[in-house]
RNA sequence: GCGACCGUGGCGGAACUGGCAGACGCGCCAGCCUUAGGAGCUGGUGGGGCAACCCAUGGGGGUUCGAGUCCCUCCGGUCGCACCA
């Protein structure tokens, strides 16, 4: 053996992190960085179970990216915070019987002491938790500035009840219909009043905007699909009794074949269209369909249920009277919250009317499809004067010709809907609102703020329905601060996704107490340079963040509008093919890797299981092969000559290596990184020696991935300067990178016959003669002509004869 | 149903705008070194012939001098949304 010492990860590791912090590496001067770089990273919901590989990897991805940025001469800043409230750590907390503010401080400092532990290059300075009264304060401050620009609305909205826990339930703790606690007891629907965000007036921003984001197209597909905008129509249907019936439609084009109308259960409408006679039954159905939750109430199930009306509705089109139906396939929350039902053209409609024996009508040919066809694709048929007209020429023109009567307006919709902020629970920041009888809904004044959630040693929900807030009566009654009479506190607490919609704009800010965001910081650091995080919040999460952004820049606080120009969606970890889970108890913790390999190994070995922007399958035995070659590094590092010339073979290859490592590491390709990285590892130890010139440009390239090691390492190579971050990234010489011979594959008739080694560049008419010169080759070519020659540069020849 | 994506050795995965399929790593095999090795080193490793060749990127078809890559079709899988009119 020699005497290099051998590689001890868990000292290495310690030594640097502790100059880290003492040296205070990490910390961009943020008023006075002259190339700012915001590196952002979905910052994690402290569980109890601690930080698993699923967190660390991306993390470890995104940490990468920065310390790249750095070293590229960038002043990254990389911040990290918890996003703590939510229905989780409530939902923890009740199981458990604990106080969610008395555990989430030891979540956050597990999660703090794994995070340092794995050596990510964070700014600890700003860190922030949701759940900080200082942080809170202004969620709450921005839930103002919606309310004072009508933003914020109050209306009446379904939610899950369940009449055992006597409680509201969230739409993941409904299982299949049943609550989750009480596996017998249906779930049902109940309508309170809620606090909205009017985000859908922002539906067309939103959805325009994505054109111009640089995102992963899989996410950009995601928010799309979520807006959901439909081209339509919103047509009038009139009873006899002189109630109209709005519905909308995106198949105006069929009007002549809607046979019946479909009304939603709760549609106001129902009570001015229900006769005397059916009003016994259309009452019980609507309690029926109040019984089911919300959530299979959606699930379309096989059977559909509806209860006639006992009126008419006079279709515009034909004049006819057809008939109304109260039906729950039909959802309020959608159009007009009725439809025209079409039966031979809409499956949906087709299903209901042959269950109920309704008059099915085809208006529209199709080629080769029987009903119902639902295809755009056909000619119109009996439809009066619009017979013979292609499906989307003669939409039109029917909408016209009913707009003539005011029938008919053409419109847009979309399935975004309002975003429900409203959470009637205990672990979240109180809405900032004081109900006073006289004055309504009050604005808590801002110097009021923040509205602290009370300590509450009973914060389980009980039968009122609403928050246990509500009980810690000193809270819960205020004076109003408009009139000064007696008025209460709002009771529901925000939902978690508003926490999250604006804590990147606080990161840089977070040591001014008086204010959300400091105009300076903001203007400099603002919008996010580059964002990493999961699929998971490709929709929830960013459109929320997209829409508070834009109405931050138009009430005149901030100056951008869209706080992600650059979006990357990592992939998932997974285990033995399946997602990680408790319920699967398949979740793998990185603190024992870590403890056993060293954080360095453990980054690259996640890093190498497959694409960053992929994910892939968590196995252990691949471990040791990352370590093997860290060792390498160690030992080559360590043993390498202080002087020397680079072998031109080792200087060429040094020179690709920068090339592919450089590129790979800006599109977040760190698999083929790690992979260059180790090919020029290995062409080192093939020329038996290592020399400082050919080992500090490799430990550069590798301080994104293993920081602590290439600490380590400069410092042995004789670096100067307190860290190898301090460094520049290598540069590479094009034409040293492509220097050389290059293989040429020869192929006759598109087979490989042999191989060429010719100087790189080299003409054709010099290729083709040594090809035609080959053994191999003759032995094809058989003396045949040869009728074409194609020839790629530096790669191959394909002689056709 | 709608939308997006994927299918390559024993395994994870490489392969730029069509141009030598299997980089890199794990595993496995052989040898060396060791009292020993779950350490290290050297070599080998898609399949078949055991040679000069043939066959191989889920199946079938097509375009092309040339297809893992493009087109059609079928099979299989993953994710998201889902009675959205």
């Amino acid at each position: 053996m020699s005497d290099v010492p051998s590689y001890d990860p868990a000292a290495v590791e310690a030594r640097w992190q502790t100059r880290w912090a003492e040296r205070h590496t990490n910390e961009p001067d943020l008023d006075r960085a002259a190339r700012p770089f915001y590196n952002l990273m979905m910052f994690p919901y402290p569980s109890a179970e601690g930080l698993h590989v699923g967190n660390m990897f991306a993390f470890t991805g995104a940490d990468i990216y920065g310390r790249f940025k750095r070293l590229q001469g960038f002043e990254v800043f990389e911040p990290m915070g918890f996003d703590a409230f939510g229905i989780h750590s409530e939902n923890y907390a009740l199981s458990v019987g604990t106080n969610p503010a008395l555990l989430i401080p030891q979540n956050i400092e597990t999660f703090r002491r794994q995070l340092r532990r794995f050596g990510g290059m964070f700014d600890w300075r700003h860190e922030l938790s949701t759940t900080d009264p200082g942080y809170y304060k202004w969620t709450q401050w921005l839930f103002l500035q919606l309310f004072k620009a009508g933003l914020a609305v109050r209306k009446r909205a379904a939610v899950n009840w369940c009449p055992a826990c006597k409680t509201v339930l969230a739409n993941e703790q409904v299982i299949n219909g049943y609550c989750e606690r009480h596996p017998d007891v249906k779930v049902e629907q109940r309508f309170l009043e809620q606090w909205f965000f009017a985000i859908t007036r922002y539906a067309e921003r939103l959805l325009a905007n994505l054109e111009r984001l640089d995102w992963s197209s899989s996410t950009v597909a995601l928010q799309r699909n979520w807006i959901g905008r439909s081209e339509g129509a919103e047509l009038v249907f009139e009873t006899p009794g002189g109630a109209t019936i709005p519905v909308f439609t995106t198949r105006p084009d069929t009007v002549f074949g809607a046979t019946y109308v479909v009304l939603a259960p709760e549609h106001p409408l129902v009570e001015a269209v229900t006769t005397e006679e059916r009003r016994a039954a259309v009452k019980a159905y609507q309690r029926e369909a109040q019984s089911k939750d919300i959530v299979s109430r959606k699930v379309g199930e096989k059977t559909k249920t509806g209860v006639f009306a006992g009126s008419y509705a006079r279709n515009p089109a034909t004049g006819e009277a057809i008939p109304v139906w109260i039906a729950d396939y039909v959802l309020m929350e959608y159009g007009t919250g009725a439809i025209m039902a079409v039966p031979a053209h809409d499956k949906r409609d087709f299903e209901f009317a042959t269950q109920f024996q309704l008059p099915i009508r085809q208006v529209v040919k199709v080629e080769g499809e029987s009903l119902p066809s639902v295809s755009e694709d056909g000619v119109l048929m009996s439809s009066g004067a619009f017979d013979g007209l292609p499906c989307r020429e003669g939409g039109k023109k029917i909408v016209a010709w009913l707009a003539e009567r005011g029938m008919a307006t053409a419109r847009v919709q979309y399935r975004l809907h309002d975003w429900c902020i409203s959470r009637q629970r205990y672990w979240g920041p109180p809405i900032p609102i004081i109900h006073c009888d006289r004055c309504g809904p009050v604005a808590v004044p801002e110097r009021d703020l923040p509205v602290e959630l009370p300590f509450i040693e009973d914060f389980r929900p009980d039968d009122t329905g609403v928050s246990p807030l509500a009980r810690h009566k000193e809270w819960y009654f205020v004076k109003c601060p408009q009139c000064g009479g007696d008025a209460r506190r709002e009771t529901d607490v925000s939902d978690t996704f508003l926490d999250s919609s604006w804590y990147y704009l606080r990161y840089p800010s977070t040591e001014f107490a008086d204010r959300p965001f400091d105009p300076a910081r903001t203007g400099k650091w603002l919008p996010v340079t580059t964002y990493i995080g999961g699929n998971e919040h490709a929709v929830l999460h960013l459109l929320y963040s997209r829409f508070i952004s834009m109405v931050l820049q138009e009430l005149g606080h901030t100056h951008y509008e869209e706080p992600f120009p650059k979006l990357r969606a990592h992939g998932l970890i997974v285990k033995d093919g399946a997602k990680m889970s408790k319920s699967r108890g398949n979740v793998v913790v990185p603190d024992a890797y870590i403890q056993q390999w060293g954080a360095d190994t453990f980054r690259m070995y996640l890093m190498f299981l497959g694409p960053f922007q992929e994910g892939g399958d968590f196995r252990e035995t691949g471990i040791v092969g990352i370590r093997r070659f860290l060792d390498k590094v160690w030992q080559l590092a360590h043993e390498a000559s202080p002087r020397g010339q680079l072998a031109a073979d080792v200087e060429r290859k040094l020179h690709q290596t920068i090339k592919k490592v450089t590129s790979d590491t800006e599109s977040l390709d760190f698999n083929t990184a790690i992979a260059a990285m180790m090919e020029y590892v290995n062409v080192l130890r093939e020329v038996g020696h290592g020399t400082r010139g050919a080992l500090r440009p490799l430990v550069i390239l590798l301080a994104p991935y293993a920081p602590h090691l290439a600490e380590e390492l400069w410092t042995v190579l004789g670096g100067s300067g307190r860290s190898v971050f301090d460094e520049r990234w290598p540069s590479y010489d094009e034409r040293l990178a492509t220097a050389g011979d290059v293989e040429i594959a020869v192929q006759v008739n598109g087979k490989l016959r042999s191989r060429l080694t010719v100087p790189r560049g080299s003409a054709q008419d010099d290729v083709v003669a040594r090809a035609l010169a080959d053994d191999a080759v003759k032995r094809f070519v058989d003396g045949k002509p040869v009728k074409k020659v194609v020839y790629v540069q530096d790669r191959l020849v394909n002689l056709v004869v």
